[in-house]
DNA sequence: CTTCAGATGCTCT
DNA sequence: GAGCATCTGAAGA
């Protein structure tokens, strides 16, 4: 399948963060069978200049050795006790820096994200569980079964990739309403000075909301 | 819709 | 020992 290559990831990470925007995350389970969905939120994290950045200033520890890593790896993290983020490695090797995926939509059929999730399928959800289905980055390890086990996953393999449409991950393309890219602060970083302001934030959000 | 507390364990000082 | 790139359910407005 046409998964995104390793260049891609090779570049700038705020304009990287941009064009993941709509793009298709293929997770590949380890017991069979593939889960879709589709990019709607990111952040930029980028070592050399910021302080929100777990590699800020070059700091090299046991957790952020997977950010100095080539372009197109996958660096999963432990966060609060309980959840895990995920984030593609960007920029050159050597270069810490990394896109966060904070939040996504199913493609397809979501019983299999859903029961990872909530232990039963979609229909059975409540409306505002359904709302909020995978709007968050701990929501969306969940759901698509990456913990710190998937961490430094290299995503030109078969477990974990990118496309650019869901037809290379298998799928027919949903109907698109038109969406619009909105830019801002980033959450969740208050300690981070003056990055907190930093507008490293990205997410598309439908035309047809009054 | 909003606020609020609590859960929970790894990482770094 | 402090703090963390978060989420959930309960309660209030």
């Amino acid at each position: 399948m046409a998964r995104l290559p390793r260049e891609f990831y090779l570049g700038d990470t705020v304009e990287i963060a941009q064009q993941l925007l709509g793009k298709y995350i293929v997770r590949r389970l380890p017991q069979g069978g593939d889960l879709v969905c589709r990019i709607t939120e990111t952040e930029a994290y980028v070592g050399r200049c910021d302080k929100a950045c777990h590699a800020y200033g070059y700091r090299r520890t046991a957790r952020t050795e997977t950010l100095f890593a080539p372009p197109g790896h996958a660096y999963i993290y432990l966060i609060y006790g309980m959840y895990h983020c995920l984030n593609f490695v960007t920029e050159p090797e050597g270069e810490p820096a990394a896109v966060l995926i904070r939040g996504a939509e199913p493609v397809g059929n979501p019983d299999s994200i859903s029961l990872l999730r909530f232990s039963r399928p979609f229909a059975q959800l409540t409306p505002y569980q359904r709302r909020h289905f995978l709007d968050g980055p701990g929501k969306l390890c969940k759901g698509l079964s990456l913990t710190k086990v998937e961490n430094g996953m290299d995503l030109t393999g078969d477990t974990l990739f990118v496309c650019d449409r869901a037809e290379d991950g298998g799928l027919p393309s949903p109907p698109t309403v038109p969406e619009k890219m909105c830019r801002g602060p980033r959450i969740g970083i208050d300690y981070a000075q003056e990055a907190v302001e930093f507008p490293w934030r990205f997410w598309l959000e439908k035309e047809d909301k009054k």
